[in-house]
DNA sequence: ACTTATTAAATTGTACGCAATTCAATAGCA
DNA sequence: TGCTATTGAATTGCGTACAATTTAATAAGT
C-alpha cells in the first residue's frame, strides 16, 4: 500500500540533511575556532573582513546572509576582542564601517591552518566536493530573489 | 601573486554555503509552517512522530541530531499546544516517552501540503537532488563517528 | 546488600538567528 | 524650504543550539 504521507517522512527530506550537516560541521569547528577566540559566526565574519579590510554592516549582511539583528551584538563583541573597529561613516552617518584591526590581522595567520585542518573531517572526492558545492551555490541563487 | 591566505576566503568554503543554504530554506519554511502553529525545528520532531508514533528523547535526538537541551524546551512547547505528551517510562523512570495525541495525528493531514509547496522553492532536477542528498548522508556518515 | 559507574533528562549559561519595531539620517519631491 | 519616504542600524522578543553541569534512576561490580 502506498503511504500518503511519504512526502512528511524525515528520510524523504532534502532540507533535513542540509540542516543536520550545517549543525554538524559548525560542531566540529568548535575545537579549532577555540585556538582563536571565535565562534563560527565570528569567524566567517573575521573572513570577510580578512578579505576586505573594511566595510559597512549591510554590506557585510549581504555577504553572510545575516541582519543587523545578528551582526550588531556579533561586531560588538569582535570589537571588545580587539579584532575590528566600528565607527560610524562621516560621508553618511546611518552607515556603520566596521574596519579591521593589527589585532585582527593578525588573527589570520592563527587562522590560516583551520581549513586545512577542517578538510580531514569531511572526506570528498575533489569532484564531489565540487558537486556540492555548485549545487548549494545554484540553490543559493534561487532563494536570492 | 598567490594569496597564502586563500583558503581562508569566504568564496573557497564548502561549509559556508551548506550554514547560508540550510538558514535560507528554513527562512522560507516558515510561512508554510505558521499555517500549522510549528517552527522548523518542531516540525521535523513532529515528522518523527508522525512516522514512530511514540519514542523517548534520547531515540528522537539521535534522528534529529539534538540533543536534550534543545529539545526538552522544545517538546515542553509542543506538549502546551496539544500535538504530544510527555510521560516517564514505568519500566524505567530515567526514560521520558514522547506519544503523539489526536491532534498531533489530525495535523499531519494540514502540512502534508508543505513538501509540495517547498519543493516549488528549490528547483533542482531529479538527477542534481539525488546527489545532493547522497553527498550531504556521506558527510553526515562521516561526522557521526 | 552496598558502593560505584553509567545513563537519560533537565538545567544553566552563552551565542546566535530572525521577524518586527524603533530611531536617526538622508533622499526625494512638491 | 518643508514634508514624506526610504534607508541603515539598533533594539526587542522568541526560539533554538550546544557545552557543561546536575539530578535521579538503574546497572554493574564486589
Amino acid at each position: 500500500m502506498s503511504d500518503e504521507y511519504e512526502s512528511l517522512k524525515l528520510k524523504n527530506q532534502l532540507c533535513f540533511p542540509l540542516y543536520a550537516c550545517s549543525k554538524e560541521i559548525v560542531r566540529r569547528y568548535k575545537p579549532f575556532l577555540d585556538e582563536v577566540d571565535l565562534t563560527y559566526t565570528q569567524y566567517i565574519a573575521m573572513m570577510v573582513l580578512w578579505e576586505k579590510g573594511e566595510l559597512n554592516v549591510k554590506e557585510l549582511g549581504e555577504c553572510l546572509f545575516l541582519d543587523s539583528g545578528t551582526l550588531t551584538p556579533l561586531l560588538k563583541k569582535l570589537e571588545k576582542k580587539g579584532f575590528l573597529e566600528r565607527k560610524r561613516s562621516e560621508k553618511d552617518e546611518r552607515n556603520l564601517r566596521v574596519l579591521i584591526t593589527k589585532e585582527g590581522e593578525e588573527l589570520k595567520k592563527k587562522a590560516v591552518c583551520i581549513p586545512e585542518q577542517m578538510g580531514k573531517c569531511i572526506q570528498l572526492e575533489t569532484e564531489e566536493a565540487m558537486q556540492l558545492y555548485q549545487l548549494l551555490y545554484k540553490i543559493l541563487g534561487q532563494l536570492e530573489q
